[in-house]
RNA sequence: GUCCCGUUCGUCUAGUGGCUAGGACUCAGGAUUUUCAUUCCUGCAACAGGGGUUCAACUCCCCUACGGGAUACCA
């Protein structure tokens, strides 16, 4: 028996991975590295009827754009596969024999038409509304009969019906359920697929995974893991009951209320490094006031025992905040290549890579998304267009003055620099008395189409004396 | 309804019996900058409430309130 740690991420491929399985993907991940341990994915797809095509592999795309490798799973394969719960049916079919053959399992007949209807009447009772346990008590000989008329029926788990079910979670500490508030639960459904329950017990048992790191919402449902844990004789793993990410008003992070998809984000013009380095503080934090980390400066820090325990807000203001310090300390040409997708949206030629790039540095300083690097580097690449209150201050006389001197003077910069650009503007000055607002604002609005925004230096050397004497004309009356 | 979990600034959080309760985001003000942005500085702002325990409670216990999760042949 190994004492290897092994954790494993086990998402159901609903269409897109969820920032909450990415937060529980992310923990896995940063467990296995501090440890040495290994990382595991498995497909949870046991429920045919949310069948989404593609899912997979764009949940294993999402994974792979934010860095997330794992040791064991699809594509890569491992020891323990195969690592679709699909694909491993028989397994399930076997242990709930198993289950049936211990008694601490049962065939129940009951239709799906009869449990609604059951719970109907017990909540107009005002009772709790679980299985009242009927195909329970079915005698061997009534359990044949059924059988034998090809009644279909699914296997409930036979949940001890009195007593005390203790556990230790790693966040939460001591967890007590009484056993009378579990409900038997179904282990396979009529199609031959196993739920979660017993797929996720038998899997994390078989694959020798030593931590469950998942989310809240599995809290209630782990006393009947560990009764299954106890009948097969196992080793139960150790939990970690991982807070909920919430939505603005405290409940559950739900697409209704925004994105939640990994891939949402991303396409927004979120880096991978925002993303991961803000997920990663949603439920956890060092012991320093630190908050920015590389994902390799998150396993050095990661432990198990700095997660919390109250359920954190999704704040995107702060994600903002965090993405436009990488989009600033990053290298340029990283961050030219993750931007030249949203400009081919646009259309506009990128194809002079050093202008490209000093305008991926001018628009870093000021962009919180990639997303909104065109449209801040738009009077770099397409034509000036004026408001009426700005075509008014292109035609002050003072203006026109300063225009028509930089018409005579720009040709003559041979090399386009803070010293040289300077010299003209004190030129400028001399000659024409323009000074302050009314000398750079003019230019700026001429040459940039706007009286705020970079200094001039910056505008002609990424636009080209050429660019500017261009727009310089167009504007002299 | 029932069961389970949780509760420090608006938000993310530090804090494990003695602190002027710290940091970050947001917001406000200021400095720098020809302007905008950046950057820097300053400020606003919290221990849910009530009982205990203790010389001493944000820290430990109980109750209440509030929030959330689970109550499926979904995960």
């Amino acid at each position: 028996m190994s004492s290897e740690i092994r954790v494993r991420f086990a998402p159901s491929p609903t269409g897109y991975l969820h920032v909450g399985g990415l937060r529980t993907a992310l923990y896995d991940y940063l467990y296995a590295r501090k440890t040495g341990g290994k990382f595991v994915l498995r497909i949870e797809d046991t429920d045919q009827a949310r069948y989404v095509e593609g899912a997979v592999e764009n949940l294993l795309k999402s994974l792979k754009m934010v860095g997330l490798e794992y040791d064991e799973g699809p594509e890569v394969g491992g020891d323990f596969g195969p690592y679709y719960q699909s694909q491993r049916t028989e397994l399930y079919l076997a242990h709930a024999r198993e289950l049936v053959d211990q008694d601490a399992a049962y065939r129940c007949f009951c239709t799906p038409e009869e449990l609604t209807q059951q719970r109907e009447e017990q909540k107009a009772l005002g009772l709790d509304t679980r299985y009242d346990g009927r195909c329970r008590k079915l005698t061997k000989e009534e359990t044949e009969t059924k059988l034998a008329n090809g009644n279909t029926f699914t296997i409930r788990l036979k949940v001890p019906r009195e007593g005390e079910i203790v556990f230790f979670d790693l966040v939460r500490d001591r967890i007590a359920f009484q056993w009378e508030t579990v409900d038997d639960q179904v282990l396979i459904k009529s199609d031959g697929f196993p739920t979660y329950h017993l797929a996720n017990v038998v899997d994390d048992h078989l694959m020798g995974i030593s931590h469950v790191i998942r989310g809240e919402e599995w809290l209630s449902s782990t006393p009947k893991h560990i009764f299954m844990y106890q009948i097969f004789g196992w080793k139960p793993p150790k939990w970690i009951h991982l807070p909920l990410i919430l939505n603005p008003d405290k409940s559950k992070l739900s697409k209704r209320q925004g994105d939640v998809a990994t891939e949402d984000f991303l396409k927004k013009g979120f880096l991978p490094e925002a993303l991961i380095n803000f997920i990663a503080l949603l439920g956890w934090h060092s012991a320093s006031d630190r908050e920015l980390y590389t994902l390799d400066e998150l396993v050095q820090e990661f432990s198990l025992k700095r997660l919390n325990k109250s359920g954190s807000v999704f704040d995107i203001e702060k994600l903002k905040w965090m993405n436009s310090h990488y989009l600033k300390t990053l290298e340029t040409g990283y961050i030219a290549i993750k931007a030249t997708p949203y400009f081919k949206e646009t259309g506009v030629d990128i194809s002079d890579r050093e202008k490209f790039e000093q305008i991926i540095d001018f628009a870093r300083e000021r962009a919180a998304t990639l997303a909104e690097f065109p449209e801040l580097a738009k009077p770099f690449y397409t034509e000036l267009e004026f408001s009426e209150e700005n075509n008014e201050l292109l035609e002050v006389e003072m203006s026109q003055n300063v225009f028509k001197f930089w018409m005579e003077k720009l040709p003559e910069i041979i090399e386009v620099n803070v010293a040289s650009i300077n010299a003209l503007l004190n030129q400028t000055t001399e000659a024409t008395g323009a000074k302050g607002k009314d000398l750079y604002f003019p230019l700026r609005l001429a040459i940039f189409g706007s009286i705020h925004g970079p200094e001039l230096t910056m505008i002609i050397g990424i636009l080209g004396i050429e660019k500017c004497l261009e727009r310089l004309k167009k504007v002299i009356r």
